[in-house]
DNA sequence: CCGTATCCTCATAGATACTG
DNA sequence: CAGTATCTATGAGGATACGG
């Protein structure tokens, strides 16, 4: 399986399979949490907020968002530049499930299970 | 970053984190989606709901999600061998997010709105 | 302040062959 | 049928330096 191209179309048109290609990686979701919890972000208190983000990734993290229209940025012309980064309505349609997501993982956390298998 | 050792409590706390970290990957929300819609499935036909796994990727899927107590893993010493999978109480308990995740996912796909930035 | 540009590592996953 | 066992490839993500 080299490219999507080869997926067949029940596979590509699978909700599960498209939601997670279009929010899965590892910050996606949790800029989003923040975003929602702050309203407006600018670039600098984004990366304070993810301490464990590079520039790198944040930069490149934060256009996928934005060019799946799920965040909108915002700049202005100044000296200092100043950025603002905020959800759009869409990424608001998220929220509900990545609050889901977040619950029950307080949740399995409070129980005090492992960490996952995973990366382990 | 090395390992997860290295991180903050209040990352490793992280509900969105710790959630991603246990059923993120490629085949686990798809996994834990159709034993939601079919109760049990046989590894095989588990095989055949995701054409693109392969057994390697099936296998070591379906382990990590049986430590992280999400699904049962039932054998019958029979010859020949049949094993069923099922979801667990808590692997239940993620099946209202990953329905959301699927709505959106179809209703996205319903917009004609073209594939994820990532990936591509 | 808000990023780009390189280079590089290593986990994730694919291909293939074989087994109780 | 339900897996193991190897080997290999890819690309997501990390480290670091520099730019408007």
């Amino acid at each position: 399986m080299k490219n999507k191209e080869e997926l067949p179309d029940h596979i590509k048109n699978c909700g599960v399979e498209y939601a997670f290609r279009r929010i899965g990686g590892k910050y996606k979701a949790r800029i989003l949490w923040h975003l929602n919890s702050k309203t407006i972000l600018r670039y600098g208190e984004l990366k304070r907020t993810l301490p464990d983000i590079t520039t790198k990734m944040l930069t490149q993290t934060l256009r996928e968002l934005e060019d799946d229209q799920l965040i909108i940025r915002k700049m202005y012309h100044e000296v200092p530049p100043k950025v603002e980064y905020s959800l759009s309505d869409t990424g608001r349609e998220l929220i509900p499930f990545i609050e889901h997501l977040h619950n029950w993982g307080q949740q399995q956390l409070g129980k005090g299970i492992r960490q996952p298998t995973a990366n382990t």
